[in-house]
RNA sequence: GCCGGGAUGGCGAAAUUGGCAGACGCAGCGGACUUAAAAUCCGCAGGUCCGAAAGGACUGUGGGGGUUCGAUUCCCCCUCCCGGCACCA
């Protein structure tokens, strides 16, 4: 209705009503267009276009978008569409990241079955993404939660298993006594349980499902430096994480008798060479010799004990690096393998069993934290590297202890004194390899991706455990192992699925006789680590996805997403991609060409919460502004990887910008229909245009070359759309001279002249540059202009260098680099002129008077710098 | 402690390669339109000082130094803020 109503009237402007811009009116109008034409966004199948996978981060489907994924899709939406016009087979899926723990709280809190409450926050935000216009190929779309995703996950789980890379051992976990369940991580908040707040949390030792991730440990670390399209702070993130750290290991030898955890003591050093002044050895308190050491001996247990506390303690608090080092002797030695020398056994609370092996060789002279403890119990300090003086004549003095410095020479080290540290380290890891009591190894921080969950709302780990053939995975035939419905979480002990008979009972595949299924889950990350390949072929019931097909997509051309999920995220999705690289799936070693982080939104300086009371729903702006505005204006607040500062304010001046474009496009659309717009390159112009035309025309090129630069790869769309709104400002500055549009030509009953046609042309080119930014409102103007091709399909614009040149510049002139004037000169002015008119200037020759000309600086383009003495 | 990122008007920010600091927008002020208001349109606007004004001088990008004809930009030192890792052996 509202459509014809404009294109009818656009130039008579004597209702007001007609120039007001409606964001509602335009955006459902589109809106129910676009939710009629399923094809609209789908990628190619078969394509010879070059393609073009743009990726932001799945959602959790807890109920409502927030500011933060408006933005996020925002900047791919902008980007999908921006490629789409320029030819590109785009694809841009979209999914639901949708087991886990919310859904279970949720049906504890409302007794809704956590499927029900999943799929239903699914079609509300479903519903909220479509109203933001979001071009998103929901052919495509991926629900996690559902069988015919994650029975791929059971599947992936299988072939882990297959190569030996998925195993089962004992851990640590997370317990809450109260809850008689294992937490995650994060279900743990200062130490207590999330639902009891009274609740410390224990550690219990339970077996556990673990993916060997440290098998890529060094490949995920050295494929760090081919990611040049990430930004450095995940890379050095993913480092860190990953935690490198070369050494030696050395077997120290309990003496005296030994228990059921035998005689060998392993420790892990780095610095090996200095093992001549190790004079004690430390074990953590929860070492597996200790046990041993204090089976005799309840007052070291006792000891021990409160180490172990006090590293809980500390841990809780979140300081560990602050506690006090304390320590017990447990009146035990060890037999150090390179010198024979027996040296005393401590315990210390400062020993982490999580680390190396659990083990050190305490080295006072050489480790700040061995040379504070060994103070403390007056244990022997013993220098053993000197610091290489600059002067090799000069000798070397005994340096403050303790020396950590690698730049020395071994003294005290027997038959080693004199060898460099490097060397000494090669030689004495060679040694202790050749004798059988150590080698040189490298740690890592990163451990075995434990995946197992006791809860409720994930993928069934697809194994099964028979009395006589033990651990038996279930035949791949058989999946998907279903997760069954009727749970009752609430009242649960232990994993939920423990108490479903019908579920825990089955055969086993191997021998026919009972058999009892895992009630584990899996972690969600399982379900994230490799989602995006599935877009590429998501109803493929045979296989995750046919290799051919990700093969051509892959790897993600962009990925956009928050930098939360830098390290656990982006870590495991790579790991999947290597693994399944090695199952022979797909040849790309990594997922992911380039990723973006974008900033978070932030509101009154401080994160959105509800207990904050500044949240800002998308909703609501949505209702007040627009989606258009909404989208806009978080792009255009602050530069897309920097927080943005939300202000009520700000998105009410981007509406008015959109009513501004809207009214002129309004007032002078008629002369586009009218006009020829395939012949209407602005180069083939009649010739005479007048200044301010030329200026406008000047304008236009110069936007449409900051605007397309800028997606080449800096995305800064904040100056992108300040162009764009300046180039609005130069339209209404030349309407208001030129009267056009106020008025309606009646010349353009005739053939258009050039103003006419330079106008049509740029009020095309400025509903194109607006597409990836405004997808409705440049709907609407593109469709008021006459023009019947989808929008999408249409190319983004071409910018001509000869014509975004200016004709004239104004030049600064300096003097002593001060800036005293300005001089007009023709754009390709040569120095000699540009210099004798800066000289000429008036303002110039004020300052010049009576002065040595020392010298004459000339920028092209720029500025005249004059230096005077 | 180590690593990464920041700091520019009242506010969000811009300056892409060392070259006019503050584009664009918000808030503000003035004007036009209006009976009035809203909306809209036009204009002003870093700070201090001089001047009736036009205009001019000085100063200014967290602080201090340096390189340069010229520094928000490069180098050195320091402060503060955000993020990550951390008794890592």
């Amino acid at each position: 209705m509202p459509q014809d109503k404009t294109q009818e009237e656009p130039t008579t402007s004597d209702r007001p009503n007609d120039e007001r811009y409606d964001p509602q009116r335009v955006e459902t109008k589109w809106f129910t267009r676009w939710q009629n034409d399923l094809s609209l966004y789908a990628a190619d199948r078969d394509s010879t276009k070059k393609k073009y996978y743009v990726l932001e981060m799945l959602p959790y489907p807890s109920g409502a978008l927030h500011m933060g994924h408006v933005r996020n899709y925002a900047i791919g939406d902008a980007l999908a569409r921006y490629m789409w016009m320029n030819d590109y087979n785009v694809l841009h899926p979209m999914g639901w990241d949708s087991f886990g723990l919310p859904a279970e709280n949720a049906a504890i809190q409302n007794n809704t079955p956590p499927r029900q409450w999943t799929l239903g926050n699914i079609a509300k935000m479903k519903a909220q993404m479509k109203r933001l216009g979001f071009a998103y190929d929901w052919s495509r779309e991926v629900t996690t939660c559902l069988p015919d995703y994650y029975r791929w996950n059971q599947w992936f789980f299988l072939k882990f298993y297959e190569k030996g890379l998925a195993y089962r051992k004992k851990s640590r976990v997370n317990w809450c006594p109260k809850c008689c369940t294992v937490l995650a991580n994060e279900q743990v908040v200062n130490g207590r349980c999330w639902r009891h707040e009274d609740t410390l949390v224990e550690q219990r030792e339970l077996e556990q499902w673990f993916l060997r991730i440290t098998k890529y440990a060094d490949e995920l670390l050295r494929d760090l430096d081919k990611l040049d399209g990430w930004p450095e702070k995940v890379r050095t993130m993913q480092r860190n994480w990953i935690g490198r750290s070369e050494g030696t290991l050395v077997d120290f030898k309990l003496d005296g008798p030994a228990g059921p955890a035998g005689s060998t003591i392993s420790v892990f050093t780095t610095r090996v060479d200095t093992i001549f002044g190790a004079t004690s050895v430390q074990l953590a308190p929860q070492h597996s010799l200790i046990a041993d050491l204090t089976a005799s001996n309840p007052d070291l247990r006792a000891k021990v004990d409160e180490l172990i506390a006090e590293q809980r303690k500390a841990r809780e608090v979140g300081d560990i690096g602050e506690i006090e080092k304390h320590g017990v002797f447990t009146g035990r030695y060890a037999v150090n393998p390179f010198n024979h020398e027996k040296i005393p056994i401590w315990v210390a609370n400062y020993i982490l069993m999580d680390y190396g092996t659990g083990a050190i060789m305490s080295v006072p002279a050489h480790d700040e934290r061995d040379h504070e403890f060994a103070k403390k119990y007056k244990l022997e300090i013993r220098l053993v590297i000197l610091p290489l003086a600059n002067d090799p004549e000069e000798t070397a003095t005994e340096p403050p202890l303790p020396y950590i410095g690698h730049e020395g020479m071994l003294i005290n080290s027997g038959p080693y004194g004199g060898l460099d540290c490097a060397d000494a380290i090669k030689k004495l890891s060679a040694l202790a390899e050749e004798n059988g009591f150590g080698k040189a190894t490298i740690t890592y921080r990163l451990k075995d991706w434990g995946i197992s969950r006791q809860r409720y709302w994930g993928t069934p780990i697809p194994m099964i455990y028979c009395e006589k053939d033990g651990i038996v995975p279930v035949p791949e035939k058989d999946l998907p192992v279903i997760l069954p419905e009727a749970v009752d979480i609430a009242h649960a002990v232990g994993s939920p699925l423990g108490s479903l008979p019908d579920f825990v009972n089955a055969t086993c595949p191997k021998c026919g006789g009972p058999a009892r299924r895992e009630t584990d889950t899996m972690d969600t990350f399982v379900d994230s680590s490799w989602y995006f390949y599935r877009y590429t072929d998501a109803h493929n019931d045979r296989a995750p996805f046919d290799s051919k097909i990700a093969q051509y997509w892959f790897p993600i051309d962009q990925y956009i997403g928050g930098v939360e999920h830098a390290i656990l995220h982006l870590i495991y999705s790579r790991f999947w991609t290597k693994f399944m690289r090695d199952l022979g799936l797909i040849t790309n070693d990594e997922p992911i060409k380039r990723l973006f982080t974008q900033g978070m939104v932030i509101k009154e300086g401080a994160k959105m919460s509800k207990s904050r009371g500044n949240v800002v729903s998308p909703d609501e702006m949505v209702a007040r502004y627009g989606a258009d505005a909404a989208r806009l204006y978080s792009l255009f607040a602050a530069p897309p990887d920097r927080d943005l500062d939300w202000q009520d304010s700000g998105i009410e001046g981007i509406r008015k910008f959109l009513a501004r474009v809207y009214r002129f496009v309004i007032r002078n659309a008629g002369i586009t229909s009218t006009t020829s717009v395939e012949t209407s390159l602005a180069t083939s112009l009649p010739p005479p245009l007048s200044p301010e035309a030329r200026q406008i025309r000047r304008k236009l090129h110069q936007t449409i070359k900051r605007v397309t630069d800028d997606f080449q790869g800096r995305w800064h769309f904040n100056t992108c759309i300040s162009a764009i709104m300046e180039l609005v400002n130069a339209l209404y500055a030349y309407e208001e001279i030129q009267g056009v549009g106020r008025a309606p030509s009646p010349a353009s009953e005739t053939s258009p002249d050039g103003t006419q046609i330079l106008l049509a042309e740029v009020q095309r080119s400025l509903v194109l540059l607006l597409a990836p930014f405004a997808p409705y409102l440049a709907h609407e103007l593109w469709e008021m202009l006459g023009e019947k091709e989808n929008l999408l399909k249409a190319r983004w614009p071409k910018y001509d260098a000869a014509l975004a040149k200016e004709e004239e510049l104004v030049i600064p002139v300096q003097i002593n680099g001060k800036l005293r004037s300005r001089i007009s000169v023709p754009a390709d002015a040569p120095e000699s002129l540009v210099l004798e008119r800066a000289l000429a200037d008036e303002k110039v020759q004020s300052f010049i008077a009576g002065k040595q000309l020392v010298k004459k600086i000339f920028v092209p383009g720029k500025l005249v710098n004059i230096v005077v003495k």
